[in-house]
DNA sequence: TAAAACGAAATCGTCTGATGATTTTAATTG
DNA sequence: CAATTAAAATCATCAGACGATTTCGTTTTA
């Protein structure tokens, strides 16, 4: 009578694998400023910082790499990846479209579940922040408001692909009014509760835009040196598909 | 001995690593037919085929996942993803925006370099496929016209995901009206050479709309059960903890 | 003394082999 | 024949090893 262990057996993901956890552990550690862009991640270090072995921590970099956090060049290791300016831009123009397109979907989807309740949450939670200064508690409160705006968009694709842009943007949390900020994320919000679709898509669109321009105002040193005119590498081989 | 070697060293990545190569001919075998969607991907079967230790089959396992083409679930192996039809919606819906964008940049960027060159060739090369019936040659080929699309626009991060995209098209070039999906590239093709930004972005938009209408004929057996809707497993997340 | 050459150390890519955990299967039993 | 149990398969992780390549400090040389 007890299929109590095959009941049980369906989930099953709750524990995470050790190389997840790495990966996690130094995700987390970008957003507190324990590991910072540019870093090297050397195997070794790794190995005794987690107290596991190396092929381990290799999938944990190897995933990092695959996320776009990480950057690895064969025999020379691993970095976490240092944007150029025109990276940076690039990446946020790739944001522009994405989160445009989550507000657009999160606005579609007001009516179902809780989907409601736990965005207006997120949102509450972000405008606490108002008055605050700048933090990294900041950028976590802010990415789940993200999050809660992909959820609520109900693309699982879009879910799965946001937590690796969202990395790019520890550093664009700068140089940026403040007021202005806060006043596209509630304008953004307004129109995906009131479940306009077009507005909300534009707000987000808008948003991203302006913290683009505001990279303007965030001096060289805070990029990686742009390599992009110098020697476009025309891949040795066609890297995908052969 | 002479550093004329490492003179030359500067491509340096020219080589491609084990892992890679495995990822790679796993992803051809995808676009040939030899693997398919749900297929398992058993350590000990891919150590033997490729000759190659487990610990090199893991890490291509690993980034099979991370791109999004394998799923895995602990202690029980890796997968080939089978998307569900609403995950097939959810990664069209992505590529609508993607490919619109990168339809746009193109659009932008043709006077630059060789970029009216690379993208005519290509563009020429698919419509060689114009009388051609279906079939994984035409897969590449369009791969790669849309490959020379994004790197025409020359978004580095757009780049950097259109394949890990392409990947799920696969399954997606099926049902569908050759002379009107060859119509939707002509146009496309039209609009970027022509520098018409808005036009090519809305072209590519409402290409892959149609390829999405177009899923709906196509029968439930083609895709993986849908667990989307119905049980969202948030049930069993806290059954032990005994 | 500054630049080039050299060699040792560091680090990476990959392999082999081993052990415990978990799932899957096959066999046994009531 | 269903249910339980034992065996096999497979996975997760570890330890250690070896050649390849880069990195870095030291020596040599101009």
């Amino acid at each position: 009578m007890n299929k109590a262990t095959k009941m049980t057996s369906r989930p099953s993901q709750a524990r995470l694998s050790s190389p997840d956890q790495i990966v996690r552990n130094i995700i987390q550690g970008l957003y507190e400023g324990q590991f910072v862009a540019g870093q090297r991640l050397i195997e070794p270090d790794l190995m005794s910082r987690y107290a596991v072995s190396r092929g381990t921590v290799r999938e944990a970099i190897k995933r990092l790499a695959a996320e776009g956090v990480a950057t690895q060049t064969t025999y020379r290791g691993a970095h976490i990846r240092h944007l150029s300016r025109s990276e940076a831009r690039d990446v946020l123009q790739l944001l522009e479209i994405t989160i445009g397109l989550a507000a657009r979907l999160a606005a579609s989807n007001m009516d179902l579940l809780g989907a409601r309740e736990q965005f207006t949450a997120a949102h509450k939670n972000l405008m606490t922040f108002v008055d605050s200064p700048d933090s990294f508690e900041f950028v976590r409160v802010r990415n789940q408001f993200y999050r809660a705006m992909t959820i609520a968009g109900g693309n699982r694709e879009l879910e799965r692909l946001m937590p690796g842009f969202q990395v790019h943007l520890i550093r664009t949390h700068l140089k940026q009014p403040q007021n202005e900020r806060f006043a596209d994320y509630r304008v953004m919000a307004e129109a995906i509760l009131a479940g306009n679709k077009k507005t909300a898509e534009a707000a987000a669109q808008k948003h991203i835009r302006r913290v683009s321009e505001a990279l303007n105002n965030i001096p060289d040193s805070t990029f990686a040196p742009d390599a992009t005119n110098q020697q476009r590498q025309f891949e040795d081989e066609d890297l995908n598909h052969a």
